[in-house]
DNA sequence: CCGACGCGGGG
DNA sequence: GTGTACGCGTCGG
């Protein structure tokens, strides 16, 4: 029989000490199938350095595990070569045993080198196959019994990869857990899980969610259970009957499933969540965790968001708790409630009525969300991740293991058509982090300030570095390495002096690739512009994406140390060509349009003109977009958009009033880069003021104006006009309060809090919203609850807000726009924000305080940029005063 | 200014 | 399971 599956997991099982792969799959009526393989094992090559030692040295020691070592040929990966190199294949005939040999070998002073001796066997399967995470397999065979898999299976023979666009329908679940702690974060060692909430996607026998209590009590619409035990039954017999292909829910990986799978270690109950016969288990590395559940995916939300938000604009978020992502993506938050959670789980459990209602609303609210999170495809579109796997070959699951595994996997598809060895990864002291850096892309120097006469012409490469690589041919498999009896005639040399192999002689993997990206692209986006169907579209457009991502982040994976094709003088030479490449554009465009370059980074050029029509500005900017590009090689300058008004701080640091051709006129946004308006630390106030400042100044080019409002927030800050919501200062409690060696605002609020009365205080996990009110004590000390600030009617330490809080931003941007210029301030007599501040606070000695340069200890001599905020010395804990200017013999007591 | 360190989310 | 994050902010030197 035959069957026809979308790839969703693979692994393999010993039987009769020989390995059978297994494949999980879905077809496109959405049943759950699996295929066995069975014959297939693993290998990898040596280059040795004593040949027969090693063959003597593999059967002496293990002769159960040796199938043979045979002798072929194939490329080596690192430096050109022109004819292959004899190597050993050395199969094996367990995949587990790999690595102890592979280290045997390694210091057993018989080999030069070791390849492909550390790829996952399921990979090493896949790859050698042809099949590909999420893409569509044929296989043939005939059907097994078995109890070993929990879907129907075959054993197969031919197993082949078929090109299908379309996904088949897979099924979701999502999941919450609430737990009953006994002090500050649940400890699954000793406290019970509560309650389990299920949302379904389809949903399970017509329902959407499911809420299961470890307390027989009847509350509608949650299903009862006699403890937590059988609780725990229920929702492993909710995930079996249901058959999830993606198992999802908001920090799962990270909280819930090893939770979960503790618990059920608790209660002696097998862990048996995935599609087989095998325990789940959740691995700790670092300070990740990872869940591993055989035949399904485990996709958490939070990863996935993080992982976007590193890339993505508009994925950076302030925090990442489920209910800001929620209130962004999907416009929904999260059910709130009064005081701590600890009161709502405790008074919710304890009750049998509203209070335990509301609580079971707010988990199946929180399991409903992390659905939506991830099946609604606003911002976190699954088709982009499918994409993602498709292209790469991982499986879904592993894909956000990083950018490096999804290259290495992808390459090594190519490479065994080539007959070029993969190296192993770096390990040892490679990996150490002791290699010296190479020198990166080039910055250039900024004209600092506010640009407003005369647009800004935005000019960019289109995928520089790719380019490049297609270009230059650059790859360490045609480096051409000292001593190669290759005429620089047939090389690129970069400016560095590296020698890489020209395309016409022989293409490198990596420019390959590039291309193969390159031209896929332009075929995707050509098929979209013909497809009606509005599915097949989203997925053309993740497919589009996907490629893209991996053509951008080629250069950054040889440049990564980590990655098995890092060679430093390759990634130099890409660095140094765009070096190059910038410094000419600028030097052609100042030459030949008279016009500066303002600024640039990497691939882009800022061009400042003199003209104010945007028409004729894009015209210019095409015209010299044009002029350049026909100029440089195989690189494409493009005009990207204009600035109207361009404020530029440092490198790295600008904002613009940016204009951008859309089809029937003109789109404008603010865009910002390095300049945050939004961070942790900062209270709304802040966020809101330095905002509006730069929107002023953008906008409405109004310095003064701008000035002129950043005063008056500061002259209401001080007369107590700024509701206390913009004040509030949030830090979270990341570990018991005893643990907290120095002072720190929060902390001592929270002691504070205690005193005043036990119930309701935050805890361990917990955030902890603050504002700083007026006194005489410690800064930290003066931390007060909003609730309370209110209640009391106490005052809020303006100077703190003002020297802490707004200054530090506000005075960046000022002081680019060079307060001392005449325009600035009708008068022209230098206004420093610091006069501001002289105004508003009357007393001598808070006015010599905003004055001061530094901050030193009496006792130890330690100085400080800012008053340390416990008031004393860190390291001595000595009394801290202030000085000016440079000399600090000035210093006044305060 | 630089490197070590530690945090995030979750109840 | 032939694997093992990562980017950012703070702090101490």
């Amino acid at each position: 029989m035959e069957l026809k599956f979308q790839l969703i997991d693979c692994d393999y099982t010993m039987v009769n000490d020989l390995p059978v792969v297994r494949l999980f799959g879905k077809t496109e009526d959405g049943r759950s199938v699996c295929a066995f393989r069975e014959g297939f094992l693993p290998y990898f090559y040596v280059l040795p350095k004593k040949r027969d030692e090693i063959v003597e040295f593999l059967k002496n020691k293990y002769p159960q595990l040796l199938v043979k070592v045979e002798e072929v040929e194939r490329y080596l990966p690192i430096g050109f070569s022109e004819k292959k190199t004899k190597v050993l294949k050395i199969v094996l005939k367990s995949p587990p045993h790999v690595a102890d040999i592979r280290e045997e070998l390694r210091s057993s002073g018989l080999i030069e080198e070791i390849y492909e001796a550390d790829i996952l066997f399921k990979y090493r399967f896949m790859v050698d196959f042809g099949l590909y995470g999420m893409k569509w397999v044929r296989v043939s065979g005939n059907p097994v019994k078995t109890i070993t898999v929990k879907c129907p299976a075959i054993r197969c023979e031919a197993v082949r990869s078929i090109d299908i666009i379309e996904n088949a329908p897979l099924k979701y679940l999502s999941f919450d857990i609430e737990c009953l702690p006994s002090e500050g974060m649940p400890d699954s060692k000793k406290d019970q899980i509560i309650l389990i909430s299920l949302s379904f996607e389809p949903a399970f026998n017509g329902m959407k969610d499911m809420v299961i209590l470890a307390k027989n009590v009847s509350i509608l619409g949650s299903i009862p259970c006699s403890d937590e035990k059988e609780m725990l039954e229920k929702f492993k017999e909710t995930i079996n009957k249901y058959d999830p292909d993606v198992l999802t829910g908001y920090n799962i990986e990270g909280f819930d499933l090893p939770y979960i799978f503790d618990r059920m270690d608790a209660h002696g109950i097998k862990k048996d969540l995935g599609r087989a016969d095998k325990i789940c288990f959740s691995q700790k590395f670092g300070s990740a965790q990872r869940s591993a559940i055989v035949g399904r995916v485990v996709i958490d939300p939070f990863y996935i968001i993080k992982y976007l938000s590193v890339y993505d604009q508009p994925h950076k978020f302030r925090r990442y708790d489920l209910s800001t992502v929620a209130e962004k993506i999907l416009g929904e938050r999260k059910i709130e409630f009064e005081g701590s959670i600890r009161t709502f789980t405790e008074e919710a459990w304890n009750s049998h009525g509203e209070k335990l209602k509301q609580f079971i609303e707010y988990s199946r609210k929180d399991s409903d969300l992390a659905l939506k999170l991830i099946t609604t495809h606003r911002l976190v579109d699954m088709n982009k991740f499918i994409e993602m796997a498709k292209l790469s070959g991982l499986l879904l699951q592993d894909l956000m293991a990083g950018q490096a595994a999804r290259h290495e996997n992808a390459l090594l598809y190519e490479l065994i058509k080539k007959d070029v060895l993969l190296p192993c990864k770096p390990h040892g002291k490679v990996f150490s982090g002791s290699e010296k850096k190479f020198e990166g892309a080039i910055v250039l120097e900024p004209a600092v300030g506010l640009h407003k006469d005369g647009a800004i012409l935005i000019l960019d490469f289109k995928s520089m570095y790719p380019s490049m690589i297609m270009q230059y041919n650059i790859c360490p498999t045609v480096l051409v390495r000292e001593g190669t009896k290759i005429d620089d005639k047939e090389c690129n040399i970069s400016p560095t002096g590296t020698k890489f192999l020209k395309k016409s002689v022989r293409e490198g993997i990596f420019p390959y690739v590039a291309r193969y990206y390159f031209d896929s692209r332009s075929e995707v986006r050509a098929q979209m512009k013909k497809e009606q169907d509005e599915s097949k579209l989203k997925i053309l457009d993740a497919k589009q994406y996907a490629l893209k991502g991996m053509l951008v982040s080629l250069w950054g994976y040889i440049g990564f140390v980590g990655a098995r094709f890092h060679v430093q003088e390759v990634a130099a030479s890409i660095t140094a060509w765009g070096r190059e490449n910038i410094t000419k554009t600028k030097k052609l465009i100042e030459e030949n349009f008279g016009y500066k370059v303002i600024y640039g980074d990497t691939d882009s050029v800022f061009v400042k003109t003199d003209i104010n029509d945007l028409e004729k500005a894009a015209e210019k900017g095409k015209e010299i977009a044009k002029f350049v590009t026909g100029r440089l090689d195989g690189l494409e300058l493009t005009f990207e958009k204009l600035f109207k008004t361009f404020l530029i701080l440092s490198k790295k640091r600008y904002a613009g009033w940016s204009f951008e051709k859309v089809n029937n006129g003109w789109k404008d946004e603010l865009s910002m880069k390095g300049i945050e308006t939004i961070r942790r630390d900062w209270c709304d106030l802040t966020s809101k003021t330095l905002f509006s400042v730069l929107n002023i100044l953008l906008k409405e080019q109004d310095t003064k104006k701008a000035f002129n409002y950043a005063k008056d927030i500061l002259a209401k800050l001080e007369k107590n006009q700024i509701p206390i919501e913009d004040l509030v200062v949030t830090k979270s409690i990341s570990k018991s309060l005893k643990e907290y060696k120095g002072i720190q605002p929060h902390i001592e609020l929270v002691k504070k809090m205690r005193q005043r009365s036990p119930v309701g205080v935050p805890g361990v996990g917990d955030r902890v919203g603050f504002v700083i009110v007026r006194g005489l004590q410690l800064m930290s000390d003066r931390a007060e609850d909003p609730e309370y600030v209110k209640q009391h009617g106490l005052k809020i330490d303006s100077r703190y807000y003002i020297e802490s809080q707004l200054l530090p931003p506000l005075e960046r941007v000022f002081e680019a726009i060079g307060i001392g210029k005449s325009e600035l301030i009708g008068a022209g007599r230098q206004l420093l924000l610091a006069d501001i501040i002289k105004n508003g606070l009357k007393k001598p000695k808070e006015e010599a305080l905003m004055q001061a340069d530094g901050f030193v200890c009496v006792k130890c001599n330690k100085t400080y940029r800012r008053m340390p905020l416990i008031g004393k010395c860190s390291d001595c804990n000595g009394e801290v005063t202030f000085y000016l200017g440079e000399n600090r013999s000035r210093s006044l007591n305060v």
